[in-house]
RNA sequence: GCCAGGGUGGUGGAAUUGGUAGACACGCAGGACUUAAAAUCCUGUGGGCAGAAAUGCCUGUACGGGUUCGAUUCCCGUCCCUGGUACCA
């Protein structure tokens, strides 16, 4: 019997929905194991090869451990709200609702094509108003907390605003937003509004003024990660920085333990590290540095009498990491946005100030980095008074001092910063090296390193040492203290968009009032436009009654972030409708044990799914403190196109041999009508109408195209559609291909060559279970024999830790090399061949429950168990000959085949090299290889 | 610039702790079966030299050094590639 993949796929697909073979459920007699994927975007173009490299992973992962007899949660959805959707509903007027649904349908064909385990019964769309209740609900509770880094967790604000009534702000250690202090008896004397803008400083979901990403052309604001190179990630449209009130996530305020927890976790140490520089966390002072006797004739009048909320602080606060460094300040620098600039600026320098202000606002943040190393800046008119020297140093205003970063002012060091050095240069300020023996004159000295000079106390002392010393001082003195500072920001929490998660907000008076939690879910009212209006408001102002009680709801949207950061929760109880996640569901699920996914989500998604879930973890809603234990970052499948080379003004094509002696030009060709880099001429001629009178400079009868390694687009024409590859050869040798290319983790182009390899191998499978009259199924109930024995126990052992490891192109090779040798010795056992369809199953699942059931089984293979490794059956024509330890030199030797035990030992004695190494030594241990090598070890 | 990870045949890629480099597969070449094609199977296949052949020898894991009896693996330097980051004080 042939095998016939198309017609066997097809029908354990069905089998395994109609059995909801997959189907999980609490069972507390089976250890739990959770493997997830990062669910993807539903977009219009579909599945390529590509995507389900990693779902093809996990997939083998989940049935290996179901054969383990773990209880296995492996769930997939969709991540649907977002950009593309939009954008093309702007485009066609079409809803994004409707296109999104169309591709989800798509996409749920597409996979069900590849075999995969999944239990759809859990699947999630971030787009159901089900779904996003949660996602709501986690903002309220956002809303509704303060983070006390007393006790380094999330707290209710009703337990602060207690505080605040009893004894004001002072006592407070809270991650916030500047806040003024103030006594009980001004709290309680505040009036409502003012009561909730104090709040609103101290929520971690919160409202709050800064300087944000704006995209103009897509109308909305961005998180740190949605840009690239000062271009927005979806559709690389140039981005701004601006200063906006937006809502915001602090996300800092868990900086500390987004960091060390991630000791705890099994990622690479690539993806590690990622993490560990996007927050950023550095170890310096903060010290404040006395404006020379802020003259007030130098000062702004209307600033000086701007005192309304308070003696306004004009002497400026800075971060440093080398404290040591202060000897050597002889100018201050602060960031544009910095409100010291306002302050600070003298008259006379007011008009230049304002003049380099506006300059930078018209600068796209593109247009910035591009200039990276231009100093640009001006002087405020303002000097500061070095506290070490009483020296007075000029403050100046450069773009070079981030305003998002520490205070958004330095104290320049140009003589050990090259920054400063670059500024000082230009401007032609003051240099005082610090360091013994270091040259200034072409270059600052960096480097923490060397023995201090100019430096008073310091004098003397070497870097490392002077730093803590020079902190020391500075806090005997009372002008400033030790301070950690991180690069993680607050998340930008507000998009100016449609499609996405209403906030369950509206404003009373002007005050952002929640809604309660009895009122989610807030769903998104149904609107025919979804352009910003005419006077530039979020698509949801088109919204009728889009209002609570005629409060006006909240226009912005939420991020594709929000409902992507905990659904691995919501898998675990998807269809609960009075809780995120039981109680029972969390503590039996816990945490995802394997998750597998792109290294894109880095900085994004891993970052705010483990802040949710900690703050979740802070609030008792979940048990775990890490939502994704062990995580693997599959690559990317790259295309591979294919050229054709036209004589240029003709509509000649020379063979990529030939085309040297040409004049040509280079066209990316269709990969679908191109089978190992040879042309299909009449297909070519077909494809598009230009080409259909073509000519044709061939090499040896036959057109050879060019290639080279692409991202897989449409563009391109190197797009490979995996259900036509299930059509060709069947989901089993997709697969298994797909595995076989090479290590998950690596990036590799897709090449449709080799898959005939693996296909043959399926097929040469298929054959060993084939052996009755007329090639029916038979297998033999004969007792196997030692040879076949190792076959399979090496295989076995082979399979179990390469699955572990990750490592499935090896398994691969294993099951080919395994079935070469079956095939060579005619084996056709039960003893053998059963065992080896289990192990196959991950793998290969049609094909393997095929034969499963042919052997007479009535349950699924997913069922089975995996086959026990005993190593007795395969120990190796080798052995370690140990004998008393008495050094560690080794060597080998040259022997003749099928030597015995003692025979060896016996010549290793009688060789020349072994009296010369030997020299009175022992020999401990003698390896024979099989073959002719002896490793001697002496 | 900084951080991380890489560089192995014509191609994708193997190689426990340093121990037969190139497994497995593609491609290519030759052959068998077939009227023919497809399918299937067999043989060869890093480079070089010698030999009629079995075979033998030399060389070879980006480049240059080092440690070692022995290095794709460890150390130092150089070049190149990929990913992250981009004035983070």
């Amino acid at each position: 019997m042939d095998y016939n993949f198309n017609e066997i796929e097809k029908r354990w697909q069905h089998y395994w929905a109609k059995n909801k073979t997959f189907a999980t459920g609490i069972d507390a007699s089976k250890p739990k194991f959770y493997v997830l994927d990062m669910f993807p975007y539903p977009s219009g173009a579909g599945l390529h090869v590509g995507h389900p490299l990693g779902y093809i992973a996990s997939d083998i992962y989940s049935r290996y451990k179901r054969l383990k007899g773990f209880n296995v949660l492996h769930p997939m959805g969709y991540d649907a709200f977002g950009l593309p959707a939009e954008q093309y509903a702007i485009q066609t007027g079409q809803h994004p609702k409707k296109t999104t649904e169309e591709n989800i349908a798509r996409y749920r064909s597409q996979l069900d094509r590849i075999g995969f385990s999944f239990d759809w019964d859990r699947e999630v769309r971030t787009c159901d108003p089900h779904y996003y209740k949660w996602t709501q609900w986690a903002f309220l509770k956002m809303f509704a907390h303060w983070y006390n880094n007393k006790t380094d967790k999330a707290e209710p604000i009703t337990e602060l605003i207690k505080i605040f009534e009893r004894e004001g702000n002072i006592n407070v250690d809270a991650a916030c937003s500047d806040v003024k202090s103030f006594t009980a008896q001004e709290w309680n004397s505040f009036s409502e509004r003012e009561k909730s803008d104090i709040l609103m400083n101290y929520r971690i979901a919160y409202l709050g003024e800064t300087t944000v990403n704006w995209c103009p052309d897509l109308g909305s604001v961005l998180a740190n990660d949605e840009v690239k190179e000062g271009l927005s990630v979806r559709g690389g449209y140039p981005v701004e920085q601006k200063k906006m009130k937006q809502w915001q996530l602090r996300v800092s305020a868990y900086a500390g333990r987004l960091l060390n927890d991630l000791d705890s976790l099994e990622w690479s140490d690539a993806l590690k590290e990622m993490q560990k520089n996007w927050i950023g966390k550095s170890y310096g002072a903060e010290m404040v540095f006395q404006m020379e006797n802020p003259n007030p004739a130098t000062i702004l009048e209307s600033d000086i009498n701007a005192t309304a909320d308070g003696p306004r602080e004009y002497n400026v606060k800075i971060f440093t990491t080398r404290a040591d460094t202060v000897f050597g300040v002889t100018f201050m620098v602060l960031a544009p946005e910095s409100d010291w600039v306002e302050l600070l600026t003298t008259k006379e320098q007011k008009q230049a100030v304002e003049e380099y202000i506006a300059e930078i606002k018209k600068k796209t943040e593109r247009e910035r980095i591009a200039q990276t190393h231009k100093v640009t800046g001006v002087f405020s008119g303002s000097y500061a008074v070095n506290p070490f020297t009483g020296e007075k140093v000029p403050v100046w205003i450069s773009e070079y001092v981030l305003s998002g970063y520490g205070t958004g002012a330095i104290m320049a060091v140009p003589a050990h910063d090259s920054r400063d050095y670059a500024f000082a240069k230009h401007f032609n300020l003051k240099i005082v090296p610090l360091i013994e023996g270091c040259d200034v004159s072409e270059e600052s000295f960096d480097a923490k390193d060397g023995v201090m000079c100019n430096s008073g106390f310091l004098n003397g002392k070497t870097v490392k040492e002077a730093i803590p010393l020079a902190i020391e001082e500075v806090e005997k003195r009372g002008i400033g203290s030790r301070k950690v500072n991180y690069r993680l920001r607050d998340a930008t929490f507000s998009r100016q968009r449609y499609w996405g998660e209403p906030f369950p907000i509206y404003y009373k008076d002007g005050i952002p009032t929640p809604l309660d939690e009895s009122e989610l879910p807030l769903e998104l009212p149904v609107i025919e436009t979804f352009k910003p209006t005419s006077t530039g408001e979020p698509p949801l102002a088109h919204a009728t009654n889009w209002n609570k009680e005629g409060y006006p709801y909240e226009l912005s949207t939420m991020p594709g972030f929000a409902g992507s950061s905990a659904y691995y929760l919501r898998y675990m109880d998807p269809h609960n409708e009075e809780a995120l996640v039981s109680r029972e569901a969390d503590e039996y699920w816990r945490n995802v044990d394997l998750y597998v996914g792109g290294t894109e989500h880095a900085t994004g998604h891993l970052i705010y799914s483990r802040f949710w879930n900690k703050f979740l973890y802070d609030l008792g809603y979940v048990v775990e403190k890490e939502p994704f234990k062990k995580l693997v970052n599959q690559g990317m499948i790259q295309g591979r196109s294919n050229f054709v080379y036209r004589i240029k003004g003709s509509n000649t094509f020379v063979s990529a041999g030939l085309k040297d002696k040409y004049d040509t030009t280079e066209i990316h060709v269709d990969v679908n009508i191109v089978y190992n880099d040879r042309l299909d001429i009449e297909a070519f001629k077909k494809w598009q109408p230009e080409f259909q009178t073509a000519d044709f400079i061939l090499e040896d009868g036959e057109y050879i195209c060019g290639w080279a390694v692409e991202k897989m687009s449409k563009s391109m024409y190197n797009v490979v559609n995996p259900d036509s590859i299930c059509a060709q050869y069947g989901a089993d040798t997709l697969r298994l291909y797909e595995m076989f290319l090479g290590p998950v983790e690596m990036s590799k182009p897709w090449d449709t060559k080799g898959i005939d390899g693996v296909h043959r191998f399926l097929k040469k499978f298929w054959r060993l279970f084939f052996t009755g009259k007329d090639g029916e199924f038979f297998l033999s109930d004969e007792k196997a024999t030692p040879q076949e024995l190792k076959v399979l126990h090496k295989l076995i052992n082979k399979v179990d830790t390469d699955i572990q490891a990750f490592s499935y192109n090896t398994s691969v090779s294993a099951f080919m090399i395994a079935v070469n040798e079956l095939g060579a010795l005619g084996c056709n056992k039960k003893d053998i061949l059963i065992p080896m369809v289990i192990l196959l199953s991950p793998f290969a699942p049609h094909i393997c429950e095929e034969l499963w059931n042919l052997a007479g089984n009535t349950e699924s293979i997913t069922y089975a168990t995996f086959p026990e490794y005993k190593e007795e059956y395969t120990i190796e024509n080798s052995f370690e000959y140990p004998v008393s330890f008495n050094g560690k030199v080794r060597f080998k030797l040259n022997l003749p085949n099928q030597l015995s035990q003692e025979e060896a030992l016996e010549a290793v004695m009688a060789s020349d090299q072994t009296a010369k190494w030997l020299d009175g030594k022992s020999i401990r241990k003698i390896i024979v290889v099989p073959g002719r090598i002896i490793n001697v070890v002496i």
